[in-house]
RNA sequence: GGCAUCAUAGCCAAGUGGCUAAGGCAGGAGCCUGCAAAGCUCUGAUCCCCGGUUCGAAUCCGGGUGGUGCCUCCA
């Protein structure tokens, strides 16, 4: 398997720091709002991570986190009345449903940073005695040059006068509060050994990662991901705090993942274009938009598109068309060549165009084969293996297929659509096609097309 | 302003030194069908521009142009 390190900017041969575990940390969201379509995508790709590594065999453990503890949630508290935890509860309960439904397997562990305070005490109490920090205004920083190998990371620092960013009394502009004291009414505080406050944004990965994954030596875990924005300064400073707590460094391997668009520029909320994931699903099926969000390499930048999501959803369609085929089937015929040119794909640094390519061309020839032989039992178990195969590796044609074709269509509705189906069967035996036909349009007005098949007519929602 | 990153057919998107530049959507032709739909087969680009390196470049180097991102919270 192989990885593009962000850090070193090259694909490198994916070696696990430890026989056959792999420890992966997923910078999570912070849960102030319903998660964006940014988050799914993030999401999905780390998920395709994890399951191509464990599909290699690794024994994976997976890390993501949630920050519970942050300006916005301290504003929302301000604004609404309520509590952290129910704000914070209520944005976890969403992003975990969002994500379900796009299909994202739960992470193996999800801590809170509040939940994980004592840990970062204990990496904060070692900066200090270690010289790292500094006091201003009853906050304590990290001093950044006090670290002679800070922005080897992501090489994006940069001299001071070139900076936009104020000084505000800090040392340096790049220095960054590990634990902000209480500020009084309106702020969420803390006990901690250093008086009461809040910690800052950067410490809690470091303090989770060394407090559930970290291995001792030269990196505390194998993997390190999360959005390209976070690289800097995000990323920068927690390999900046471990490495200067611990020793060594945070993670092998770093992976970032390229942003969603909307229109050409960044989605964001100052720019209004924001796009909720809850109010796509009322659109799209989680499947339907983890295939689009997914067919973009994870690294490049996906521009959102409704007609790139439909001409993407007619891609996936020949999948469950290919699985309606095989319907009812449940013995499995084990096609190892397949199995190996799609994950061999997937592990060239997630190359997921390259394993589509090996999708589509075993779909062609699959659909070719079962017009030549129909009642080719082997052929069907080995059709349907393949599709478990893609289902397990890239979570997608795992459901009914003909559920697939009629979502959102209440029973009602589909009674009605039986009824005229077996009218104009009716008719067409009479050879009354005429009547058949008027049927058919009626359907298609309906939002319904209908096909003649060997086993009789079926229908799909368009 | 500084630093990254990208630029491949109408659209989406692989390919990063060498057979005829993957795959999908849309379009065209054919087979199949009562007619359709679906499915199958066939069909399209010399790779933003200029210069260089090389026997050979979409692929490396230099210079342009354009897009996006980071530098402030952000997936």
């Amino acid at each position: 398997m192989y990885i593009y390190n962000s850090h070193t900017k090259q694909k490198e041969k994916f070696v696990p720091i430890k026989d056959n575990d792999v420890k992966v940390y997923v910078c999570g969201p912070t849960v102030y709002d319903d998660a964006h379509l940014g988050h799914a995508r993030s999401s999905i790709s780390f998920d395709l991570l994890r399951r191509v590594l464990k599909a290699n065999g690794y024994n994976v453990t997976f890390v993501k986190n949630f920050t519970d503890i942050d300006d916005k949630i301290i504003n929302k508290i301000n604004t609404t009345g309520k509590t952290l935890q129910e704000i914070t509860q209520h944005y976890i309960d969403s992003y975990l449903h969002d994500m379900g439904a796009l299909g994202v397997q739960r992470a193996d562990i999800e801590p809170k940073a509040t939940e994980s305070l004592d840990a970062m005490f204990e990496l904060i109490n070692i900066l200090k005695t270690k010289g790292y920090t500094y006091e201003l205004n009853g906050d304590i920083y990290f001093d950044t040059s006090k670290d002679e190998n800070y922005c080897s990371l992501s090489h994006k620092c940069q001299d001071d006068a070139e900076s936009r960013v104020s000084i505000e009394g800090k040392k340096h502009p790049a220095d960054f509060a590990l634990w902000k004291g209480c500020k009084g009414d309106g702020d969420v505080c803390f006990d901690s050994p250093f008086g009461k406050g809040r910690p800052g944004w950067h410490i809690e990965c470091s303090a989770m990662i060394k407090k559930h994954i970290a291995y001792e030596g030269e990196f505390e875990i194998d993997i390190h991901g999360g959005g390209a924005d976070l690289f800097f300064p995000h990323h920068e400073n927690e390999e900046a705090q471990s490495s200067c707590a611990y020793g060594g460094h945070l993670a092998k391997y770093w992976m970032h993942n390229g942003f969603v668009n909307i229109n050409g520029e960044k989605m964001s909320k100052s720019l209004g274009n924001s796009f909720f994931i809850k109010d796509a699903l009322k659109v799209y099926d989680g499947e339907i938009l983890r295939f689009y969000l997914m067919g973009t390499h994870y690294r490049a930048g996906l521009n959102f598109n409704e007609e790139d999501l439909l001409a993407s959803k007619k891609r996936l369609d020949k999948l469950y068309r290919l699985k309606k085929r095989i319907y009812g089937l449940n013995k499995t015929n084990k096609d190892k060549d397949f199995e190996d040119r799609l994950l061999q794909a997937m592990n060239d640094d997630l190359n997921i165009s390259k394993a589509l390519a090996v999708i589509d061309e075993f779909i062609a020839s699959a659909n070719d084969e079962l017009d030549k032989n129909p009642k080719d039992k082997s052929l069907k178990q080995k059709i349907n293996s393949n599709i478990n195969f893609i289902h397990n590796l890239l979570g997608i044609g795992g459901k009914d297929a003909y559920e697939y074709f009629q979502m959102g269509i209440d029973d009602d509705t589909k009674e009605k659509i039986e009824a005229l189906i077996a009218k104009r069967d009716k008719a067409k035996k009479e050879k009354n096609f005429e009547i058949a036909d008027q049927i058919r349009d009626g359907l298609k007005e309906l939002g319904i097309a209908i096909s003649d098949t060997p086993n009789g007519t079926i229908w799909e929602k368009i």
